[in-house]
DNA sequence: CTTATAAATCAACATTTCTTGATTGGAGGT
DNA sequence: ACCTCCAATCAAGAAATGTTGATTTATAAG
């Protein structure tokens, strides 16, 4: 209903993982490639119980993979979820450009 | 720094705006065209501050304009925002596809 | 088996966001 | 001037989110 593309929930889910100033900070780190948690506090001086939070959200968004190797975890972006994204955006962008007006209403 | 295309604020404001299921619904109806607050309200069935709210959201991250007409309010989608928003996306999904392994941590 | 380390989870609190109903402001109409 | 209508704003409360420090879990090393 909202978008073709993917359930409402979902857009919501993915738009608010991004929607916080922390968790685009650690998706832009991530772009440098895979990174574990402790990396990541290191270099955002961030607490690590914080980070972890932020992680979940992204990984419950789709939008970042774990893999842990011995006691590390390490994080990466999704591919698959920012095509996902992509396709959402792009759905809203076509509407908007398609958008006539209407007529008088009330 | 998070994203070259955009202030960091700027993206979360953005993103925030979109990720509220009321908003998302708000736009999906301008797709079909500038509507004012009441056609909303009966097509939504939703009170009129409610919708009051969550359209100042979506007007503040520039992803709606408004424009008075006699008593009523129209609003319509921004075209412009949603190429920002689409280059922004694009710019996400291009770091995803380039990321790469690093090497070991801590 | 004990200890150390990395990260997830929890609990308490602070902050933000959303909802609701009431009030206010602006534009017409009589 | 008065009244009506549409929509923005406000105030109070409810709900969701984010932060912090402490605890727990999992893995590895001695």
């Amino acid at each position: 209903m909202v978008t073709s593309v993917l359930s409402t929930k979902k857009a919501v889910a993915l738009f608010h993982a991004l929607s916080d100033e922390t968790r685009l900070e650690l998706l832009d780190r991530l772009k440098e490639g895979e990174q574990c948690v402790c990396e990541l506090m290191d270099s955002m001086k961030a607490a690590q119980s914080r980070l972890s939070f932020h992680l979940k959200v992204l990984k419950d968004a789709g939008l970042v993979e774990d893999r842990r190797e011995g006691r590390w975890m390490y994080y990466s972006l999704s591919p698959q979820a920012m095509e996902e994204l992509e396709e959402l955006v792009g759905s809203l962008k076509k509407a908007a450009r398609s958008a006539v007006s209407s007529k008088r209403c009330c």
